[in-house]
DNA sequence: AAATTTACCGTGAACGTTCACGTGAATAAA
DNA sequence: TTTATTCACGTGAACGTTCACGGTAAATTT
């Protein structure tokens, strides 16, 4: 149970720490010989170095943070399983952690983080104000942001194309003849929400297709949040025949909420999501989306983050994420 | 940027390093006045205790490994999302990874975890053999294990109720009039994985129902691996009316096949899965299932970690889950 | 008044590793 | 031969905490 130390490794080899040292992180300046009897040594009584001593003098712990609202929400299992690949290559361990979008607790975690020493933190989609997050920039590097343009040295930007996304559901809606349209979205006014329906609105403009405040309902962006908000703006909107969701998990709850009120799909109302979760293709009728390569997220965050740890003088260019629409049976009459 | 230490504090507040962490742990030995003192300091300063450091001397990271085959399954977000809620509260973090079933990596993460430092591991369904396991133990104090029996005193068990879980299921099929029934399970043979046929085709053997090897049916434990098993024993063995799928994926992988081979659910097959994660009552039909409260074995085996973090020495009874079946529209014409 | 206890607080050591040096021998250059 | 240079390795310090002591003054007891 007693701890094998680095010591130990030494004494059985007839050789000093640092040499031990050497061996393991063979920075040269030992000659093979020595290094084969300290290695087998190390084999034998299977030492594996201390961490925390280690982290003590590199400054380095090995350990990311990732921080996101809700592990529940399949998006972000998708983006995590990302990260801990590159992460599992290099040899980092990662620490997975839910805001439930408050930011009080968003707060408290990377204060944690940061305690715990953590060489890097990728935040998807924070909920916390622009002050707060250069406040906290400030005093800790390097961070990597998804869908949040904060402009700050040691922020980098990993951002979704979010207009696009909301263009092409809107190009897809006109395209199939729809005039009515409405949209269902998150109740907190964050970039991605912003963007999406900006995109959205635009597009619709663009074709002198009437949009306003009123087609827009709000919601948690939950399953429980899509289907209450679709149910009131169908109530309230009858007229509408297509719907644009801010996230799969409420174009679902939507699609639930026209079964119940015996609205069918999509003959009746046409569903677009977004993040093309695993589960578009599993539900009947499926659901078409607008899909963004979520696990390409996770590596390119954490390949990033890596980049800036080895590198932390370096100020690197953000990087946009490409969307493209998936159709399925949620619009389209005639698919499979 | 500069870390703010403890003698930063302790300067600032005119007293000395010692003094300076009992008032933050307050163990007593220190006046009001003077823990106020330095407690303003601390704030001033922006003070927070290096985690390493504090490992280095006490031997606790306040960090756990939480290791389960893959966070795409919904199954495993819902049972990680009991552990971080009290790993939250207890000022723990969460290490969380993936063995893909890959013992290989499985004991690669878990070297990786003990290097770390973290205070105890949490392994949901591992795939090593009882061999390496109790070797691991006997290096590596505490270990909480789900749905494994492997006897040994630095490890405690949780263990979900397969057998019965395989029981109800069979129950529900001859009570509904079934004398055709299959089974699609995990090729890797598991501890839950035989326990759950055990269940199942003893309690059709008491009925004096006919079951063998013909009607099983293996692939992997995902919605591709039960859409293959499913196609493979619906062709072969096309009197079967009723199949009950290792996990949920399973069974919806084998909806899918039902649907592709033109029989309806469950007009001509009936499907109970297990696990009953989120997915089974969104999609339609929705699905029967075992259920089993991922997030209290979440809770439950975090909890019960701890409890072995602070007394090393005692040994702690294994725990049994309780599981429940809940019908839905793949079992039950009249179903809503 | 002397002796003992109590309440606070400070000091050196330790945790296990790496970094910046220092050292001595062998080799190469003068 | 003498002086540099290189190579292989060792030594003390440092990282930021906590632990086990030790010490001093005030309060209490004898």
């Amino acid at each position: 149970m007693k701890q094998v130390t680095i010591n130990d490794v030494a004494k059985a080899a007839g050789v000093s720490r640092q040499t031990v040292s050497r061996a393991m992180n063979d920075k040269g300046e030992i000659s093979e010989e020595t290094k084969e009897r300290v290695l087998t040594a190390v084999r034998e009584l299977g030492y594996r170095p201390n961490r925390m001593a280690q982290s003590m003098v590199t400054r380095r712990t090995g350990t990311v943070g990732l921080v996101f609202s809700d592990i529940l929400n399949p998006f972000f299992p998708e983006v995590a399983r990302g990260v801990q690949d590159v992460a599992r290559e290099q040899e980092y361990n990662v620490f997975l952690c839910n805001t439930d979008d408050d930011p009080k607790v968003e707060t408290q975690i990377l204060q944690s983080l940061v305690a715990q020493g953590v060489d890097g933190i990728i935040i998807l989609g924070s909920c916390l104000g622009a002050k707060a997050l250069l406040e906290f920039a400030d005093t800790y590097h390097p961070i990597i942001m998804t869908n949040r343009f904060v402009n700050h040295p040691n922020i980098n930007q990993l951002i979704v194309d979010n207009i696009r996304g909301g263009a092409l559901a809107a190009e897809h809606f006109i395209q199939q003849g729809h005039t009515q349209v409405g949209i269902i979205t998150n109740e907190n006014i964050s970039y991605s929400r912003v963007r999406r329906v900006q995109g959205f609105f635009n597009t619709l403009l663009q074709h002198n297709l009437p949009c306003d405040e009123s087609v827009i309902a709000t919601g948690a962006p939950t399953l429980a949040g899509g289907y209450a908000a679709a149910k009131h703006l169908l109530t309230h909107q009858p007229q509408l025949t297509a719907l644009f969701a801010y996230n799969d998990l409420m174009a679902l709850g939507a699609m639930r909420a026209c079964r119940d009120m015996g609205l069918d799909i999509p003959e009746h109302v046409s569903i677009i999501g977004f993040d093309d979760i695993h589960l578009t293709s599993i539900v009947s009728p499926s659901l078409s989306s607008v899909r963004v390569d979520k696990y390409m997220i996770g590596t390119k965050a954490m390949t990033r983050l890596l980049e800036m740890v080895a590198r932390p003088d370096t100020i690197f260019p953000w990087q946009e994420m490409p969307v493209e629409l998936v159709l399925r049976e949620s619009t389209c009459l005639t698919f499979s």
